[in-house]
DNA sequence: TCTGGGGTCCTATGCCGA
DNA sequence: TCTGTCGGCATAGGACCC
């Protein structure tokens, strides 16, 4: 049996326990660079404001309304969430954190009422955080999913809802009434084939044929229908898998149209990407660049690019990695255009241990640079991101991202400790 | 004026050699 | 020598998730 415990409307959540006057009003926060509205409060979903709906194009709404508006505040939101998922991991020994705000635990083994456990969990997190979530078992990922639906949007549940302790009349009750695109797999595309087929509900999709709909679809959504007849095919994964790729990628707060001004941003990005990549102690085989401009300012002239490069031996050093995306960058930037976007991929990921040397090349002294790039990583954990980093990185940044609306880092931040009155 | 970022997995396609 | 076929592999692109 499978749990998943997800946090409701879990950035706003955030906003709101630190400022509780947000409590009961329509609340948004917004994408980076303030593009988007990613989390909605239900006052807002109920104005029919859909996700990663722009945000200018609901401003007048929002004046209508009073809709406040948050830019994403990440070190908040992390932070919160590994709180959250400490509690969590009390409950199972067998935790697989999905996402920032959502985690499925293994119940298998565990002897008390499932259903009662969901309600202790959800009162010790909202005590402890002052965070709701919601809760759905199920025997397999998929039917948890749809059951965390259920008990977030079905208030008689009251916030727990359990598979198993539905009745099977009951069962296909709900499964006729829920909508396939809210099912775990189901996207927008996939949603709109199966409609053209009579596939609407749940309960539609449950009752296909798992070899018709493999044969049609593909694998994938063949193990969806198998998971929502309750046989499991996707694994709990309680340990997370290294990364196999790491990206570090931003719209700019403005257009910028010099190449200098993109070596900066790029230089930034390949720092960022690097110090994931030691984190998880990977080295990158190859390396990618792109630079994009506006592609929905459609009379504008567009530009987009992108480059992959291997490395002749796998690093994982901020200079080597930058000293490459800049030769990629030069490569594929043009003058002329109004750039909206720039990012850095790292590929090919393997352990760092295992690197192979190279017969020909003269490189720096590798353990100099591990050094280096070490007493970097520290001192930037330690005094805040970007405190020393290259002089290709800039000091300019007008390309940095807009975030109008950024509250304090309440839990991250001395300087911006919330004050008890 | 103003449209996110970071991932994974699967499939289709094209090439190569047997 | 030419053609067809097949499996393996790399790559690009699409779809999905949050």
């Amino acid at each position: 049996m499978i749990a998943l415990v997800d946090v409701n409307n879990f950035y706003v959540s955030c906003q709101r326990v630190f400022e509780p006057k947000l409590e009961g009003k329509p609340v948004v926060v917004l994408s980076n660079n303030d593009g988007c509205a990613v989390a909605r409060s239900n006052e807002v979903k109920a104005l029919g404001i859909g996700m990663a709906k722009p945000w200018y194009q609901m401003k007048e709404l929002a004046q209508q309304h009073g809709i406040i508006a948050y830019s994403s505040n990440y070190a908040l939101y992390a932070d919160m969430s590994n709180r959250v998922m400490n509690i969590l991991s009390r409950y199972s020994p067998h935790q697989e954190i999905y996402s920032i705000d959502e985690c499925f635990l293994g119940l298998d083994g565990i002897r008390r009422d499932h259903t009662e456990l969901g309600q202790e969990i959800r009162k010790t997190v909202l005590q402890w955080t002052g965070l709701p979530v919601c809760v759905g078992i199920g025997p397999t990922k998929t039917l948890a999913k749809f059951c965390n639906h259920l008990a977030k949007k079905r208030s008689q549940f009251g916030g727990v809802c359990e598979w198993a302790k539905l009745s099977p009349e009951m069962q296909q009750h709900v499964m006729q009434e829920v909508h396939i695109d809210e099912v775990w797999g189901v996207g927008r595309k996939l949603s709109l084939r199966l409609n053209q087929e009579d596939i609407i509900s749940v309960a539609d999709l449950a009752r296909a044929d798992p070899e018709t709909i493999r044969t049609r679809y593909s694998v994938v959504l063949q193990r969806t229908v198998l998971e929502l007849r309750g046989q499991p095919c996707i694994e709990l994964e309680d340990t997370t898998p290294d990364k196999q790729q790491i990206l570090c990628s931003r719209s700019f707060g403005q257009p910028i149209y010099a190449e200098h001004e993109l070596c900066e941003a790029v230089s930034t990005y390949v720092a960022r990407a690097a110090e994931k990549l030691r984190r998880q102690q990977s080295a990158a085989g190859g390396l990618a660049v792109f630079i994009r401009t506006n592609p929905f300012r459609e009379r504008d002239p567009q530009y987009s690019k992108h480059v992959m490069v291997p490395l002749s031996q796998p690093s994982d050093d901020t200079l080597q990695l930058t000293k490459a995306a800049m030769w990629v960058l030069h490569r594929i930037y043009r003058p002329g255009f109004a750039y909206a976007k720039a990012g850095v991929m790292l590929l090919e990921l393997q352990p760092n241990t295992a690197i192979q040397g190279h017969l020909f090349l003269q490189s720096a002294d590798p353990l100099k640079r591990a050094n280096l790039n070490d007493t970097m990583d520290q001192i930037n954990r330690q005094w805040g991101r970007g405190t020393i980093r290259l002089a290709s990185a800039g000091f300019n940044h007008g390309w940095k991202m807009k975030q109008n609306s950024l509250s304090p880092s309440w839990t991250t931040r001395w300087e911006d400790l919330p004050v008890a009155r």
